[in-house]
DNA sequence: GTGGTCTAGACCACC
DNA sequence: GTGGTCTAGACCACA
Protein backbone atom coordinates (compact mmCIF):
# COMPACT_ATOMS: atom_id res chain seq x y z
CA UNK A 1 0.00 0.00 0.00
CA UNK A 2 1.27 3.62 -0.94
CA UNK A 3 0.57 6.52 1.54
CA UNK A 4 -0.19 9.74 0.24
CA UNK A 5 1.99 12.51 1.54
CA UNK A 6 0.48 15.03 3.18
CA UNK A 7 -0.65 13.38 5.93
CA UNK A 8 1.78 11.13 8.72
CA UNK A 9 1.69 7.26 7.91
CA UNK A 10 0.59 6.64 10.95
CA UNK A 11 -2.10 8.41 10.96
CA UNK A 12 -3.17 7.69 7.47
CA UNK A 13 -3.11 3.71 8.84
CA UNK A 14 -5.37 4.95 11.68
CA UNK A 15 -7.76 6.12 10.15
CA UNK A 16 -7.75 3.09 7.73
CA UNK A 17 -8.78 1.03 10.60
CA UNK A 18 -11.07 3.00 11.50
CA UNK A 19 -13.00 3.12 8.22
CA UNK A 20 -12.71 -0.47 8.11
CA UNK A 21 -14.82 -0.63 11.40
CA UNK A 22 -17.21 1.83 10.28
CA UNK A 23 -17.62 0.25 6.93
CA UNK A 24 -18.41 -3.14 9.19
CA UNK A 25 -15.12 -5.34 7.36
CA UNK A 26 -13.65 -5.29 11.41
CA UNK A 27 -15.92 -5.98 14.14
CA UNK A 28 -16.12 -5.26 17.33
CA UNK A 29 -13.58 -8.00 20.09
CA UNK A 30 -11.68 -8.97 16.87
CA UNK A 31 -8.30 -9.58 16.28
CA UNK A 32 -6.01 -6.94 14.61
CA UNK A 33 -2.73 -8.15 12.48
CA UNK A 34 -0.19 -8.62 14.98
CA UNK A 35 2.04 -5.26 14.57
CA UNK A 36 4.55 -7.01 12.34
CA UNK A 37 2.05 -9.05 9.95
CA UNK A 38 0.09 -5.23 9.37
CA UNK A 39 3.75 -3.90 9.07
CA UNK A 40 4.63 -6.54 6.34
CA UNK A 41 1.42 -6.32 4.55
CA UNK A 42 1.53 -2.30 4.60
CA UNK A 43 5.57 -2.49 3.71
CA UNK A 44 5.62 -0.23 6.63
CA UNK A 45 8.22 0.32 9.33
CA UNK A 46 6.91 -1.94 12.08
CA UNK A 47 7.28 1.16 14.61
CA UNK A 48 5.26 3.33 12.41
CA UNK A 49 2.14 0.25 12.84
CA UNK A 50 2.68 0.50 17.03
CA UNK A 51 2.45 3.86 17.02
CA UNK A 52 -0.98 3.76 15.19
CA UNK A 53 -2.16 0.96 17.19
CA UNK A 54 -1.07 3.38 20.23
CA UNK A 55 -2.70 6.26 19.50
CA UNK A 56 -6.24 4.06 18.84
CA UNK A 57 -5.21 2.55 22.31
CA UNK A 58 -5.41 6.06 24.04
CA UNK A 59 -8.82 6.85 21.98
CA UNK A 60 -10.33 3.81 23.27
CA UNK A 61 -10.92 2.37 19.88
CA UNK A 62 -8.76 -0.65 20.16
CA UNK A 63 -7.55 -2.47 23.39
CA UNK A 64 -4.40 -4.56 24.25
CA UNK A 65 -4.44 -8.25 25.74
CA UNK A 66 -0.78 -8.48 27.20
CA UNK A 67 0.85 -11.03 24.58
CA UNK A 68 -1.93 -12.30 22.86
CA UNK A 69 -2.63 -9.30 20.46
CA UNK A 70 -4.96 -6.43 20.28
CA UNK A 71 -8.58 -6.25 19.82
CA UNK A 72 -11.32 -4.05 18.15
CA UNK A 73 -13.36 -2.85 22.00
CA UNK A 74 -16.57 -3.18 22.33
CA UNK A 75 -18.40 0.00 21.95
CA UNK A 76 -16.05 0.99 19.06
CA UNK A 77 -18.23 2.32 16.36
CA UNK A 78 -19.86 4.34 18.74
CA UNK A 79 -16.38 5.96 19.73
CA UNK A 80 -15.28 6.35 16.47
CA UNK A 81 -18.15 8.35 14.98
CA UNK A 82 -18.00 10.36 18.51
CA UNK A 83 -14.41 11.47 17.96
CA UNK A 84 -14.71 11.63 14.49
CA UNK A 85 -17.77 12.87 13.27
CA UNK A 86 -17.66 15.67 15.90
CA UNK A 87 -13.96 16.83 14.24
CA UNK A 88 -15.31 16.45 11.07
CA UNK A 89 -18.01 18.39 11.45
CA UNK A 90 -16.72 21.29 13.78
CA UNK A 91 -13.39 21.40 12.81
CA UNK A 92 -12.80 20.23 9.02
CA UNK A 93 -16.45 20.93 7.30
CA UNK A 94 -16.05 25.09 8.22
CA UNK A 95 -12.58 25.19 6.84
CA UNK A 96 -13.85 23.31 3.66
CA UNK A 97 -16.95 26.12 3.32
CA UNK A 98 -14.40 28.72 3.89
CA UNK A 99 -12.69 27.70 0.86
CA UNK A 100 -15.91 26.91 -1.10
CA UNK A 101 -17.18 30.27 -0.60
CA UNK A 102 -14.19 31.80 -1.44
CA UNK A 103 -14.06 29.83 -4.90
CA UNK A 104 -17.45 30.89 -5.52
CA UNK A 105 -19.19 27.38 -5.26
CA UNK A 106 -22.78 27.45 -4.60
CA UNK A 107 -24.20 25.00 -1.52
CA UNK A 108 -26.40 23.43 -4.49
CA UNK A 109 -22.82 22.88 -6.58
CA UNK A 110 -21.39 21.03 -3.51
CA UNK A 111 -24.45 18.96 -3.33
CA UNK A 112 -24.15 17.73 -6.75
CA UNK A 113 -20.64 17.57 -6.44
CA UNK A 114 -20.98 15.30 -3.38
CA UNK A 115 -23.60 13.38 -5.47
CA UNK A 116 -21.54 13.05 -8.60
CA UNK A 117 -18.76 11.43 -6.00
CA UNK A 118 -21.34 8.64 -4.39
CA UNK A 119 -22.36 7.06 -8.01
CA UNK A 120 -18.46 7.00 -8.78
CA UNK A 121 -17.78 5.51 -6.08
CA UNK A 122 -20.78 2.84 -6.66
CA UNK A 123 -19.87 2.24 -9.84
CA UNK A 124 -16.19 1.41 -9.02
CA UNK A 125 -17.31 -1.28 -6.77
CA UNK A 126 -19.28 -2.96 -9.28
CA UNK B 1 -1.52 38.06 13.71
CA UNK B 2 -1.51 34.27 15.39
CA UNK B 3 -0.92 31.04 13.64
CA UNK B 4 -2.58 27.88 13.56
CA UNK B 5 -0.23 25.38 14.77
CA UNK B 6 -1.52 22.68 12.29
CA UNK B 7 0.49 23.98 8.99
CA UNK B 8 3.25 25.99 8.45
CA UNK B 9 3.81 29.68 9.07
CA UNK B 10 5.36 30.33 6.01
CA UNK B 11 2.10 28.33 3.75
CA UNK B 12 -0.38 30.43 5.92
CA UNK B 13 1.23 33.34 5.23
CA UNK B 14 0.88 32.45 1.82
CA UNK B 15 -2.22 31.44 1.66
CA UNK B 16 -3.45 34.88 3.67
CA UNK B 17 -1.68 36.81 0.38
CA UNK B 18 -3.89 34.93 -2.07
CA UNK B 19 -6.94 35.15 -0.36
CA UNK B 20 -6.48 38.92 0.25
CA UNK B 21 -6.01 38.83 -3.80
CA UNK B 22 -8.83 36.95 -4.56
CA UNK B 23 -10.90 38.93 -2.04
CA UNK B 24 -10.07 42.10 -3.49
CA UNK B 25 -8.00 43.70 -1.04
CA UNK B 26 -4.79 43.53 -2.93
CA UNK B 27 -4.86 44.37 -6.36
CA UNK B 28 -2.86 43.29 -9.30
CA UNK B 29 0.30 45.06 -9.61
CA UNK B 30 0.25 46.35 -5.97
CA UNK B 31 3.33 46.39 -4.32
CA UNK B 32 3.52 43.82 -1.31
CA UNK B 33 4.77 45.13 1.92
CA UNK B 34 8.60 44.80 2.12
CA UNK B 35 10.39 41.25 3.34
CA UNK B 36 11.08 43.21 6.65
CA UNK B 37 8.01 45.17 7.65
CA UNK B 38 5.46 42.19 6.58
CA UNK B 39 7.89 40.26 9.25
CA UNK B 40 7.52 42.91 11.82
CA UNK B 41 3.54 42.99 11.25
CA UNK B 42 3.47 39.58 11.53
CA UNK B 43 5.34 39.26 14.37
CA UNK B 44 7.22 36.33 12.67
CA UNK B 45 11.23 36.14 11.20
CA UNK B 46 11.97 37.88 7.93
CA UNK B 47 13.18 34.12 6.34
CA UNK B 48 9.59 32.96 7.28
CA UNK B 49 7.77 35.45 5.05
CA UNK B 50 11.15 35.79 2.44
CA UNK B 51 9.74 31.76 2.44
CA UNK B 52 6.28 32.97 1.22
CA UNK B 53 7.32 35.24 -0.97
CA UNK B 54 9.92 32.68 -2.75
CA UNK B 55 6.89 30.25 -3.15
CA UNK B 56 4.28 32.92 -4.57
CA UNK B 57 7.11 33.82 -7.09
CA UNK B 58 7.46 30.13 -8.32
CA UNK B 59 3.65 29.90 -8.48
CA UNK B 60 3.66 33.09 -10.77
CA UNK B 61 1.49 35.21 -8.44
CA UNK B 62 3.88 37.46 -7.63
CA UNK B 63 7.25 38.99 -9.36
CA UNK B 64 9.46 40.74 -8.07
CA UNK B 65 11.79 44.11 -8.85
CA UNK B 66 15.52 43.81 -8.30
CA UNK B 67 15.80 46.21 -5.44
CA UNK B 68 12.47 47.49 -5.26
CA UNK B 69 10.14 45.13 -4.01
CA UNK B 70 7.70 42.10 -4.80
CA UNK B 71 4.55 43.07 -7.25
CA UNK B 72 1.46 40.81 -7.55
CA UNK B 73 1.33 39.75 -11.06
CA UNK B 74 -1.23 40.49 -13.84
CA UNK B 75 -3.12 37.43 -14.14
CA UNK B 76 -2.65 36.75 -10.49
CA UNK B 77 -6.42 35.89 -9.70
CA UNK B 78 -6.89 33.64 -12.35
CA UNK B 79 -3.86 31.85 -11.48
CA UNK B 80 -4.46 31.52 -7.99
CA UNK B 81 -7.96 30.18 -8.67
CA UNK B 82 -6.40 27.73 -11.56
CA UNK B 83 -4.20 26.20 -8.97
CA UNK B 84 -6.11 26.58 -5.67
CA UNK B 85 -9.39 25.36 -6.57
CA UNK B 86 -8.23 23.01 -8.84
CA UNK B 87 -6.51 21.22 -5.78
CA UNK B 88 -9.68 21.81 -3.73
CA UNK B 89 -12.28 19.86 -5.98
CA UNK B 90 -10.24 17.14 -6.72
CA UNK B 91 -8.24 16.72 -3.99
CA UNK B 92 -9.68 18.02 -0.52
CA UNK B 93 -13.31 17.50 -1.93
CA UNK B 94 -13.40 13.86 -2.37
CA UNK B 95 -11.94 13.07 0.90
CA UNK B 96 -14.03 15.47 2.44
CA UNK B 97 -17.02 13.55 0.79
CA UNK B 98 -15.57 9.95 1.64
CA UNK B 99 -15.38 10.88 5.28
CA UNK B 100 -18.83 13.01 5.17
CA UNK B 101 -20.32 9.29 3.23
CA UNK B 102 -18.32 7.17 6.07
CA UNK B 103 -20.54 9.20 8.94
CA UNK B 104 -23.59 9.16 7.07
CA UNK B 105 -24.39 12.71 6.22
CA UNK B 106 -26.56 13.01 2.83
CA UNK B 107 -25.94 15.61 -0.07
CA UNK B 108 -28.91 17.74 1.60
CA UNK B 109 -27.49 17.63 5.08
CA UNK B 110 -24.42 18.54 3.21
CA UNK B 111 -26.15 21.50 1.38
CA UNK B 112 -27.59 22.88 4.80
CA UNK B 113 -24.44 22.86 6.51
CA UNK B 114 -23.31 25.07 4.07
CA UNK B 115 -26.03 26.74 3.60
CA UNK B 116 -26.06 27.61 7.91
CA UNK B 117 -22.45 28.36 7.47
CA UNK B 118 -22.70 31.25 4.80
CA UNK B 119 -25.70 32.67 7.19
CA UNK B 120 -23.43 32.75 10.23
CA UNK B 121 -20.58 34.22 8.14
CA UNK B 122 -23.15 36.85 7.31
CA UNK B 123 -24.13 37.49 10.57
CA UNK B 124 -20.55 38.17 12.27
CA UNK B 125 -19.36 40.97 9.30
CA UNK B 126 -23.01 43.02 10.48
CA UNK C 1 34.80 21.31 -0.95
CA UNK C 2 35.18 24.78 -2.12
CA UNK C 3 32.80 26.93 -3.42
CA UNK C 4 33.22 29.28 -6.05
CA UNK C 5 31.75 32.84 -5.05
CA UNK C 6 29.56 33.74 -7.88
CA UNK C 7 27.06 31.34 -7.81
CA UNK C 8 24.94 30.66 -4.74
CA UNK C 9 26.07 27.49 -2.41
CA UNK C 10 23.00 25.57 -2.21
CA UNK C 11 22.72 26.01 -6.13
CA UNK C 12 26.24 24.46 -6.26
CA UNK C 13 25.13 22.02 -4.54
CA UNK C 14 22.31 21.07 -6.37
CA UNK C 15 24.14 21.54 -9.69
CA UNK C 16 27.15 19.26 -8.27
CA UNK C 17 24.12 16.14 -7.09
CA UNK C 18 22.83 16.51 -11.02
CA UNK C 19 25.81 16.87 -12.92
CA UNK C 20 27.02 13.34 -10.35
CA UNK C 21 23.46 12.01 -11.56
CA UNK C 22 24.76 12.65 -14.70
CA UNK C 23 27.91 10.79 -14.81
CA UNK C 24 26.68 7.73 -13.49
CA UNK C 25 28.24 8.44 -9.81
CA UNK C 26 24.82 8.16 -8.27
CA UNK C 27 22.60 6.39 -9.57
CA UNK C 28 18.34 6.30 -9.39
CA UNK C 29 16.73 4.90 -6.51
CA UNK C 30 20.07 5.89 -4.63
CA UNK C 31 19.55 7.28 -1.55
CA UNK C 32 21.54 10.75 -0.68
CA UNK C 33 23.64 11.41 1.94
CA UNK C 34 20.78 13.00 4.63
CA UNK C 35 20.83 16.45 5.37
CA UNK C 36 23.09 16.53 8.16
CA UNK C 37 25.83 14.26 6.68
CA UNK C 38 25.98 16.10 3.44
CA UNK C 39 26.45 19.36 5.14
CA UNK C 40 28.97 17.58 6.97
CA UNK C 41 30.74 16.22 4.11
CA UNK C 42 30.50 19.92 2.21
CA UNK C 43 31.41 22.16 5.42
CA UNK C 44 28.54 24.04 4.93
CA UNK C 45 25.23 24.56 7.35
CA UNK C 46 22.09 21.90 7.02
CA UNK C 47 19.76 24.65 5.84
CA UNK C 48 22.06 25.43 2.80
CA UNK C 49 21.65 21.53 1.81
CA UNK C 50 18.12 21.34 2.76
CA UNK C 51 17.32 24.01 0.11
CA UNK C 52 19.49 22.30 -2.65
CA UNK C 53 17.49 19.31 -1.48
CA UNK C 54 13.79 20.85 -1.75
CA UNK C 55 14.54 22.48 -4.72
CA UNK C 56 15.46 18.99 -6.79
CA UNK C 57 12.84 17.83 -5.11
CA UNK C 58 10.68 20.11 -6.44
CA UNK C 59 12.28 19.45 -9.85
CA UNK C 60 10.99 15.91 -9.63
CA UNK C 61 14.69 15.04 -10.13
CA UNK C 62 14.95 13.36 -6.26
CA UNK C 63 12.40 12.27 -4.16
CA UNK C 64 11.38 12.01 0.22
CA UNK C 65 10.31 9.02 1.99
CA UNK C 66 9.17 9.87 5.38
CA UNK C 67 11.92 9.96 7.86
CA UNK C 68 14.28 7.41 5.92
CA UNK C 69 15.85 10.26 3.91
CA UNK C 70 15.71 11.32 0.09
CA UNK C 71 16.57 9.21 -3.25
CA UNK C 72 16.78 9.63 -6.74
CA UNK C 73 13.84 9.25 -8.55
CA UNK C 74 13.39 7.12 -11.40
CA UNK C 75 13.58 9.17 -14.56
CA UNK C 76 16.28 11.30 -13.50
CA UNK C 77 18.60 11.52 -15.89
CA UNK C 78 15.91 12.13 -18.64
CA UNK C 79 14.54 14.70 -16.39
CA UNK C 80 17.91 16.74 -15.63
CA UNK C 81 18.24 16.31 -19.12
CA UNK C 82 15.33 17.95 -20.45
CA UNK C 83 15.41 20.63 -17.82
CA UNK C 84 19.32 21.71 -17.95
CA UNK C 85 20.07 21.19 -22.11
CA UNK C 86 17.28 23.07 -22.68
CA UNK C 87 18.00 26.11 -21.04
CA UNK C 88 21.79 25.37 -22.27
CA UNK C 89 20.58 25.42 -25.39
CA UNK C 90 18.29 27.88 -25.41
CA UNK C 91 19.74 30.64 -22.85
CA UNK C 92 23.07 29.90 -22.16
CA UNK C 93 24.16 29.17 -25.66
CA UNK C 94 22.55 32.45 -27.83
CA UNK C 95 23.73 35.01 -25.16
CA UNK C 96 28.11 32.99 -25.73
CA UNK C 97 27.55 32.84 -29.48
CA UNK C 98 26.17 36.32 -28.97
CA UNK C 99 29.82 37.50 -27.49
CA UNK C 100 32.09 34.72 -29.62
CA UNK C 101 30.40 37.00 -32.66
CA UNK C 102 31.22 40.54 -31.16
CA UNK C 103 34.79 39.72 -30.23
CA UNK C 104 35.04 38.03 -34.04
CA UNK C 105 35.41 34.08 -32.36
CA UNK C 106 34.66 32.34 -35.68
CA UNK C 107 32.33 29.22 -35.82
CA UNK C 108 35.58 27.21 -36.87
CA UNK C 109 37.54 28.50 -34.41
CA UNK C 110 34.90 27.60 -31.70
CA UNK C 111 34.81 23.96 -32.35
CA UNK C 112 38.57 24.16 -32.53
CA UNK C 113 38.46 25.52 -29.01
CA UNK C 114 36.25 22.72 -27.83
CA UNK C 115 38.10 20.27 -28.93
CA UNK C 116 41.08 21.47 -27.27
CA UNK C 117 39.28 21.21 -24.10
CA UNK C 118 38.05 18.23 -24.66
CA UNK C 119 41.92 17.27 -25.30
CA UNK C 120 42.45 19.17 -21.77
CA UNK C 121 39.76 17.09 -19.78
CA UNK C 122 40.96 13.59 -21.07
CA UNK C 123 44.77 14.64 -20.43
CA UNK C 124 44.13 15.03 -16.70
CA UNK C 125 42.28 11.91 -16.33
CA UNK C 126 44.88 10.48 -17.07
CA UNK D 1 14.08 48.78 -22.44
CA UNK D 2 13.72 45.50 -19.93
CA UNK D 3 16.46 43.74 -18.31
CA UNK D 4 16.53 39.95 -17.53
CA UNK D 5 16.97 38.87 -14.25
CA UNK D 6 19.88 36.96 -13.82
CA UNK D 7 22.22 39.62 -14.56
CA UNK D 8 22.47 43.16 -12.40
CA UNK D 9 21.12 45.65 -14.09
CA UNK D 10 23.61 48.06 -14.11
CA UNK D 11 25.98 45.02 -15.67
CA UNK D 12 23.96 44.87 -18.15
CA UNK D 13 24.00 48.56 -18.89
CA UNK D 14 27.44 48.16 -18.92
CA UNK D 15 27.32 45.47 -21.37
CA UNK D 16 25.42 47.60 -23.73
CA UNK D 17 27.39 50.34 -24.31
CA UNK D 18 30.30 47.99 -24.78
CA UNK D 19 28.78 46.53 -27.74
CA UNK D 20 27.88 49.03 -28.88
CA UNK D 21 31.18 50.64 -28.93
CA UNK D 22 32.41 47.63 -30.22
CA UNK D 23 30.01 47.46 -32.96
CA UNK D 24 30.59 51.10 -33.74
CA UNK D 25 27.21 52.76 -32.82
CA UNK D 26 29.28 54.68 -30.61
CA UNK D 27 33.04 56.18 -31.29
CA UNK D 28 35.84 56.82 -29.61
CA UNK D 29 35.85 60.32 -27.58
CA UNK D 30 32.28 60.71 -28.40
CA UNK D 31 29.78 62.24 -25.37
CA UNK D 32 27.45 59.36 -24.11
CA UNK D 33 23.93 60.52 -22.93
CA UNK D 34 24.23 62.11 -19.58
CA UNK D 35 22.82 59.95 -16.64
CA UNK D 36 19.60 61.44 -16.47
CA UNK D 37 18.75 60.84 -19.94
CA UNK D 38 19.90 57.39 -20.14
CA UNK D 39 18.19 56.98 -16.73
CA UNK D 40 15.13 57.87 -18.13
CA UNK D 41 15.63 56.69 -21.74
CA UNK D 42 16.02 52.59 -20.06
CA UNK D 43 13.37 53.63 -17.46
CA UNK D 44 15.85 53.17 -14.96
CA UNK D 45 17.01 54.41 -11.68
CA UNK D 46 19.90 56.85 -12.07
CA UNK D 47 21.46 55.49 -9.40
CA UNK D 48 21.78 52.43 -11.08
CA UNK D 49 23.30 54.13 -14.87
CA UNK D 50 25.93 56.17 -12.37
CA UNK D 51 27.19 52.64 -10.84
CA UNK D 52 27.36 51.38 -14.82
CA UNK D 53 29.24 54.61 -15.58
CA UNK D 54 31.51 54.57 -12.74
CA UNK D 55 32.27 50.86 -13.37
CA UNK D 56 33.28 51.84 -17.18
CA UNK D 57 35.32 54.46 -15.64
CA UNK D 58 37.42 51.90 -13.57
CA UNK D 59 38.11 49.70 -16.55
CA UNK D 60 39.52 53.15 -18.29
CA UNK D 61 36.57 52.29 -21.63
CA UNK D 62 34.99 55.80 -20.60
CA UNK D 63 36.41 58.41 -18.62
CA UNK D 64 34.97 62.18 -16.52
CA UNK D 65 34.85 65.51 -17.73
CA UNK D 66 33.29 67.25 -14.90
CA UNK D 67 31.06 69.28 -15.16
CA UNK D 68 30.77 68.26 -18.54
CA UNK D 69 29.82 64.68 -18.93
CA UNK D 70 31.63 61.11 -19.93
CA UNK D 71 33.19 60.38 -22.93
CA UNK D 72 34.30 56.74 -24.41
CA UNK D 73 38.08 57.07 -24.57
CA UNK D 74 40.26 56.59 -26.52
CA UNK D 75 41.65 52.77 -27.21
CA UNK D 76 38.47 51.67 -25.66
CA UNK D 77 38.13 49.37 -28.78
CA UNK D 78 41.12 47.42 -27.41
CA UNK D 79 40.47 47.91 -24.17
CA UNK D 80 37.04 45.78 -24.02
CA UNK D 81 38.67 43.29 -26.61
CA UNK D 82 41.54 43.00 -24.34
CA UNK D 83 39.39 42.63 -20.96
CA UNK D 84 36.43 41.21 -21.71
CA UNK D 85 37.34 39.03 -24.56
CA UNK D 86 40.13 37.24 -22.25
CA UNK D 87 37.68 36.83 -19.66
CA UNK D 88 35.33 34.98 -22.48
CA UNK D 89 37.73 32.36 -23.70
CA UNK D 90 39.54 31.85 -20.58
CA UNK D 91 36.32 31.55 -17.47
CA UNK D 92 33.47 31.67 -19.67
CA UNK D 93 33.89 29.31 -22.74
CA UNK D 94 35.55 26.24 -20.50
CA UNK D 95 32.27 26.56 -18.31
CA UNK D 96 30.36 26.20 -21.13
CA UNK D 97 32.36 23.42 -23.27
CA UNK D 98 32.04 21.58 -19.67
CA UNK D 99 28.14 21.38 -19.74
CA UNK D 100 28.04 20.53 -23.53
CA UNK D 101 30.71 17.91 -22.88
CA UNK D 102 27.99 16.48 -19.67
CA UNK D 103 24.82 16.99 -22.01
CA UNK D 104 26.78 15.29 -25.25
CA UNK D 105 26.31 17.85 -27.68
CA UNK D 106 29.80 17.51 -30.02
CA UNK D 107 32.21 20.29 -31.17
CA UNK D 108 30.47 19.91 -34.78
CA UNK D 109 27.33 20.25 -33.08
CA UNK D 110 28.57 23.32 -31.48
CA UNK D 111 30.02 24.47 -34.90
CA UNK D 112 26.46 24.29 -36.56
CA UNK D 113 24.75 25.96 -34.12
CA UNK D 114 27.03 28.59 -33.99
CA UNK D 115 26.46 28.87 -37.60
CA UNK D 116 22.86 28.50 -37.27
CA UNK D 117 22.77 31.40 -34.80
CA UNK D 118 24.50 33.86 -37.31
CA UNK D 119 22.12 33.06 -39.61
CA UNK D 120 19.34 34.14 -37.38
CA UNK D 121 20.13 36.98 -36.59
CA UNK D 122 21.22 38.05 -39.79
CA UNK D 123 17.62 37.46 -41.33
CA UNK D 124 16.34 39.46 -38.53
CA UNK D 125 18.74 42.57 -39.13
CA UNK D 126 16.93 42.15 -42.91
C1' DG E 1 16.01 51.22 1.17
C1' DT E 2 15.31 46.41 -1.28
C1' DG E 3 15.92 41.17 -1.61
C1' DG E 4 19.08 36.91 -1.14
C1' DT E 5 21.98 33.90 1.13
C1' DC E 6 24.17 31.82 4.90
C1' DT E 7 25.22 30.32 9.70
C1' DA E 8 24.21 28.62 14.24
C1' DG E 9 21.26 26.57 16.90
C1' DA E 10 16.86 25.07 18.37
C1' DC E 11 12.51 22.25 18.46
C1' DC E 12 9.25 19.20 16.51
C1' DA E 13 6.95 15.22 14.29
C1' DC E 14 7.89 11.10 12.33
C1' DC E 15 10.15 6.35 11.06
C1' DG F 1 17.94 8.14 13.09
C1' DT F 2 15.24 11.13 9.34
C1' DG F 3 13.40 15.69 7.41
C1' DG F 4 10.94 20.31 8.28
C1' DT F 5 10.35 24.62 10.23
C1' DC F 6 11.57 28.56 12.72
C1' DT F 7 14.39 32.19 15.04
C1' DA F 8 18.13 35.38 15.53
C1' DG F 9 21.45 37.62 13.51
C1' DA F 10 24.74 38.55 10.06
C1' DC F 11 26.67 40.01 5.45
C1' DC F 12 26.29 41.07 0.67
C1' DA F 13 24.90 43.05 -3.84
C1' DC F 14 21.82 45.97 -5.80
C1' DA F 15 18.46 50.26 -6.79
Amino acid sequence: MEFNSNKSIYNQISDLICENILLGKFHEEDRLDSVRDMAGNLEVNPNTVMRSYSFLQDEGIIYNKRGIGYFISTGAVTRILDIKKRTFVDEELPSVFRQADIYGISPDEIKVLYVDYKKGVENEEK
